[in-house]
RNA sequence: GGACCCGUAGCUCAGCUGGAUAGAGCGCUGCCCUCCGAAGGCAGAGGUCGAAGGUUCGAAUCCUUUCGGGUCCGCCA
């Protein structure tokens, strides 16, 4: 018995048409779908095999439809088969074949679902990397719950893993980052300087200026005293302290942003650090590398159309061929001073990541980062490597309908431990994939806490309750033990045959089909609306028991009825909580 | 000037890689609790899928053009 009754049924489908068109190409095969009904009225699964083989098997695609209906009556599985419209052959199984699932699932639990298309294939995903200047605001988050979710789902679905940071503890702002923390090391240790006049003296201006820094200066003081400013306790020479001051200020920065990712519920499995790869001269050996295949050259690069800038004067430097991959121009990978762009950096971290041995790399970055991408996705195809990009567009919040605007500048930014203070990382989660990530979305915070079915995080949860609820109520009227899934699994079956009972078991069976066609799509937000549309269904059955008392699960004086209806119910419950495994979502056991 | 993303019900959004009569929530109109949690369910109204061409058996989905909204655009990271 397989978990996938749709990969099944399309084996036998493509079985068949290879019997009605014996010299059917293999990538006319491949074509061949089976996917669930849209209307019910039609069947449970649908097939378009008649019309894709029709044009190669020169045959009409009605008369394909016609021979494929003849030979899929014939399988025990299938109740009814019928030639449709255009040439679809819609299939109805048997409600044996559905309620023969609910073993499969109660046996293989949180196995349910997972599939091997990802046949190992060997994923990096990297997300987040956020420079460690400062705490992880909104804008961080979105791509935080995204990419780990992905993460996740490709997993489940057979592929292998690594969950990755990249932390960029090189470069001007890391300078900025030490300067700023120097001066609330300053302020720290008693100095009459006043921020204007310590701003002078940062080359370039102090910048920074929000105060998650103040306990980075207190660390300092304490741990160094007065040793890193002058005597008078001003202003020290950089070679003083600026070594000092940036690795305390890096780690602390870095040390709360973990903190921040864990309540979240993110952890990854490597951060690696741009200074450390720098350190290695990576950089230097990357660009030799794509230097030896021809694609670096000396030149001067046209100024940008539209605004040029005022102070542009055309300058030599060494430049990639970017436009060789299908970028618009190309890229410099150092500047006219000779050293590294934070572009030829990223391009040997990029192939540090090949080298560890990733047969596809995904990176998940904020909409900021749109024009980033052709010159990324170039520079790796270049070294001979595959990069998917995944933009999430802008969050907006809204709290009482109005949006919350964040400015950097006056450090009113949200950070992300405020809205997790607000909503809990649940909710977070869980709406941040209500919607698909290249689309904007708007966060309304009301409606995240809301305790509605308007608020998919609640109506999701509130069926994992119920699942809940009954199960234990099973518990006490028929014994311990009276849910366990061998028990379950054993029991008969055949009384689960209402339409809102085999509805739910036919989205129950859909479940693996879910998971690989997000995998494959990238496209985490569809668990979200899966799990919608099996609360949805779970709920239906519920309320039908209302109405109908033979549809009610627990009927002390039909135990055996129950039992089927229990493992149903047991069966729902196992799907949503590996969904919500996927989104890193915690299920509840009731609501309060 | 160019690149990328988005235009689907009054509002917020899905639409499973091209399939059948385009869906859900909110809002609006009506129903359903002596009964496993009504924090739920059912039914109704609401659409020329921004617009125009094209591709084919078939388009919200793919291509071209165009109009709106967003993001970004030399050696910043």
């Amino acid at each position: 018995m397989t978990h996938n009754l749709f990969a099944a049924m399309r084996d036998r489908v493509v079985a068949a048409l290879a019997v009605i068109v014996p010299d059917l190409p293999p990538e006319v095969a491949a074509r061949v779908e089976v996917t669930p009904a849209k209307d019910p009225a039609h069947g449970d699964m649908a097939t378009n095999a008649a019309m894709v083989a029709a044009k190669p098997a020169k045959m009409k695609p009605t008369e394909i439809a016609a021979q494929l209906v003849a030979a899929l009556v014939a399988d025990p599985d299938v109740a009814e088969a019928a030639s449709a419209g255009p040439g679809f052959v819609n299939i109805r199984l048997k409600p044996a074949a559905w309620q023969a699932l609910l073993p499969v699932v109660l046996g293989a639990a949180e196995a349910f679902g997972q599939s091997d298309v990802g046949q190992g294939t060997r994923v990096n995903v990297e997300y987040v990397s956020a420079n460690p200047t400062g705490p992880l605001h909104i804008g961080h988050c979105r791509g935080a719950v995204v990419g780990d979710a992905l993460a996740n789902l490709m997993t489940k679905a057979g592929f292998a893993v690594t969950k990755e940071y990249y932390i960029n503890d090189a470069g001007n702002q890391i300078a900025a980052l030490s300067w700023a923390s120097y001066w609330r090391y300053l302020e720290a240790i008693g100095t009459g300087l006043s921020e204007e006049a310590f701003g002078r003296e940062v080359p370039g201006g102090l910048q920074y200026r929000g105060e998650y820094l103040i306990p980075v200066g207190q660390a300092l003081a304490a741990a160094h005293g007065g040793a890193l400013a002058t005597a008078d306790k001003a202003i020290a020479a950089p070679e003083v302290w600026l070594e000092t001051v940036r690795e305390m200020a890096l780690s602390m920065m870095l040390a709360s942003i973990r903190e921040d990712l864990a309540v979240l519920g993110v952890v990854q499995d490597v951060y690696s650090s741009e200074r450390e790869l720098a350190a290695k001269g990576a950089t230097d050996v990357t660009i030799d590398l794509l230097r030896d295949k021809g694609l670096i050259y000396e030149g001067v690069l046209e100024p940008p159309k539209g605004k040029t800038p005022e102070d542009w004067e055309p300058r030599e430097q060494t430049l990639f061929r970017a436009t060789q991959f299908g970028d618009d121009v190309d890229r410099p990978l150092r500047k006219s001073d000779g050293s590294a762009t934070y572009f030829a950096n990223d391009i040997a971290y990029h192939a540090d990541k090949i080298g560890r041995g990733s047969d596809i790399l995904i990176d998940v970055l904020g909409a900021d980062h749109g024009g980033y991408v052709k010159r990324m996705t170039s520079a790796v195809k270049a070294l001979g490597g595959q990069l998917d990009v995944l933009l999430c567009q802008i969050v907006h919040v809204l709290k009482d309908g109005q949006p919350l605007r964040m400015s950097k500048r006056a450090g009113t930014f949200i950070t992300l431990r405020d809205l997790l203070d607000e909503v809990g990382p649940d909710a977070v989660r869980f709406t941040m994939l209500t919607r698909k990530s290249d689309a904007q979305m708007e966060f309304d915070i009301n409606q995240a806490v809301a305790q509605t079915r308007e608020n998919p995080v609640f109506y999701v949860q509130y069926a994992h309750a119920r699942c809940r609820s009954v199960l234990r109520a099973a518990e006490e009227m028929f014994g311990a033990g009276a849910t366990d899934g061998a028990a379950l699994a054993n029991g008969a079956l055949e009384s689960l045959e209402d339409e809102a009972e085999l509805a739910l078991m036919k989205r129950i069976a859909s479940w693996p089909r879910a998971v690989e066609g997000a995998a494959l799509a990238r496209e985490p937000h569809r668990i979200a609306f899966f799990l919608y549309d099996l609360a949805s269904d779970f709920h239906m059955l519920w309320n039908r028991g209302r109405e109908d008392a033979a549809l009610r699960f627990l009927q002390a004086d039909r135990p055996g009825e129950s039992r089927a209806k229990v493992a149903l119910v047991a069966a729902t419950a196992m799907v949503l909580r590996s969904g919500l495994a996927v989104m890193g979502v915690r299920p509840v056991e009731e609501m309060r």
